[in-house]
DNA sequence: TCTGGGGTCCTAGGACCC
DNA sequence: TCTGGGGTCCTAGGACCC
């Protein structure tokens, strides 16, 4: 049995227990450069805030209907994410963190009523964190999904199921007849696996709910959709396929890429923003200590503007493997001069680390070798500690590598004059916390 | 004027080899 | 008319997730 604990509206919410103000108001939290709507409130869904709408289309609901939007701060949500997490583990004995704001945990072995546990649970998070979650029960990852996605429904829009299904849904505790009613009421495309694609080649099929995908036969099901699919539809079976993943893995690639506010037209600020992608990916890299082969740079005007189009990327090898933020810089900024063509505006950019392996290396750090060529070799990791420690201390981007862009082997240190934003410093204590 | 930023897995098809 | 067959590796692209 897994449960699934999922924060309502989390962005949302986590601003709004900093500013209770903003409880019953419609309020949206936007991505960066205000780009477009990433967290709804239910009174902004109640609007028809779509999920991941641009802002300057729904910008007019600030006047018309009082909409707050907020800049987003995921340092902030980070904080609350770890909090809510902390006390979620509590439900059993495994927990696997999905995403900044889900996560399983495995219900093997425990004893009582899952039903009350789980509520209580909830309870305490809301108490602890002031952040409302909603939880679904099942026998498996999907099943859990699924319950969960009930309980948030049963809350937000009564009448669509029993009204004690919300906020927490075992679907463990229900009468066959009772399941095949929640199942008939439920949208195929509410499936976990089912996406957009699916779900309408699904409903041409005449697959509209989730009781008719669980009427198809499995094979037709992984013949006509694969066997992800097919997976899909045994989980919701009640057959586990998907296990719980305790430690989460080293990522296979790491990526970072911006959307730019304002279109860039020439190479210089370019340069620029990829050689901080560059170095951003590097950290990242470095804290799962593992080293690329490959640095992969694109470029890509705004798909949705009018005006010539230009979309290129390319993967350039590194001489071998590193973590060292100065060779990812100086592919990355190679690559950039490799397709950058003028006459553009560009609206994106980004960097992404291929073919990831262990550093081992970095492993023996101390262990100081007397070949010739080793002393960037042995240097370079601890600079690069260095720099990664003076970061987390003083805040992002207090050290960067500088890239004169032309000279491609010149590279300098230099102290950055102009400091990002202050982070968000509100520590675990200062947190307001409603106790009841 | 203004449209997020990450990730994963699977499959098909080409290159290459024997 | 008709142009082997099977294995492996790699890559691009599509689908999904939050």
């Amino acid at each position: 049995m897994y449960a699934l604990i999922d924060g309502n509206n989390f962005y949302v919410s986590c601003e709004r227990v900093f500013r209770p103000a903003l409880n019953h108001t419609p309020v949206v939290v936007l991505s960066n450069n205000d780009g477009c709507a990433i967290s709804r409130s239910n009174e902004a869904k109640a609007l028809g805030v779509a999920m991941g709408e641009p802002f300057f289309k729904i910008a007019d609901l600030q006047q018309k209907a009082g909409l707050v939007a907020l800049s987003a701060n995921f340092a902030l949500y980070g904080d609350m994410s770890q909090r809510m997490m902390t006390v979620a583990a509590g439900l059993g004995p495994e927990q696997e963190i999905y995403s900044i704001d889900e996560s399983f945990v495995s219900l093997a072995g425990v004893r009582g009523d899952l039903l009350v546990r789980a509520r209580r649970v909830r309870e305490r998070i809301l108490q602890w964190t002031g952040l409302p979650t909603c939880v679904g029960i099942g026998e498996t990852k999907t099943l859990a999904k699924l319950a969960n996605h009930i309980a948030k429904t049963a809350e937000r829009k009564p009448g669509v199921y029993a009204r004690d299904l919300a906020q927490v849904c075992h679907l463990g505790t229900l009468s066959k007849e009772a399941r095949q009613t929640v199942y008939q009421s439920s949208d195929v495309g509410e499936i976990w696996g089912v996406g957009r694609r699916i779900g309408a080649r699904l409903q041409e099929a005449g697959v509209n709910t989730v009781w008719d995908f669980l009427q198809l036969d499995p094979a037709i099901v992984r013949q006509n959709f694969g066997v992800v699919l097919e997976r899909t539809w045994r989980e919701l079976h009640g057959v586990p396929c998907i296990a719980l993943e305790h430690a989460p893995a080293n990522k296979q690639e790491i990526a970072c890429t911006r959307s730019f506010g304002q279109g860039i037209v020439s190479l210089e600020p370019l340069i620029q923003s990829v050689c901080e992608f560059a170095s951003r990916a590097g950290e990242k890299l470095r804290r799962q200590r593992s080293c690329a082969s490959q640095v992969l740079v694109f470029i890509r005007t705004s798909p949705f503007r009018a005006g010539p189009r230009y979309s290129q990327s390319v993967v350039v090898p590194l001489r071998r493997p590193s973590a060292n933020t100065a060779d990812l810089v100086s592919a990355a900024v190679t690559g950039l001069k490799l397709i950058y063509k003028p006459g553009f505006q560009f609206a994106k950019a980004g960097v992404m680390l291929l073919d990831l392996s262990a550093d081992n290396h970095h492993q023996g750090e101390l262990e100081l070798e007397c070949e010739e060529d080793e002393t960037h070799a042995v240097q370079a990791p601890r600079l690069m500690h260095a720099l990664d420690t003076l970061n987390q201390r003083y805040g992002r981007g207090t050290l960067a590598m500088a890239s004169t862009g032309l000279t491609e082997r010149t590279r300098l240190w230099s102290m950055r004059q102009e400091r990002l934003t202050p982070q968000y410093t509100t520590s675990w204590q200062d947190l307001p916390i409603a106790r009841a």
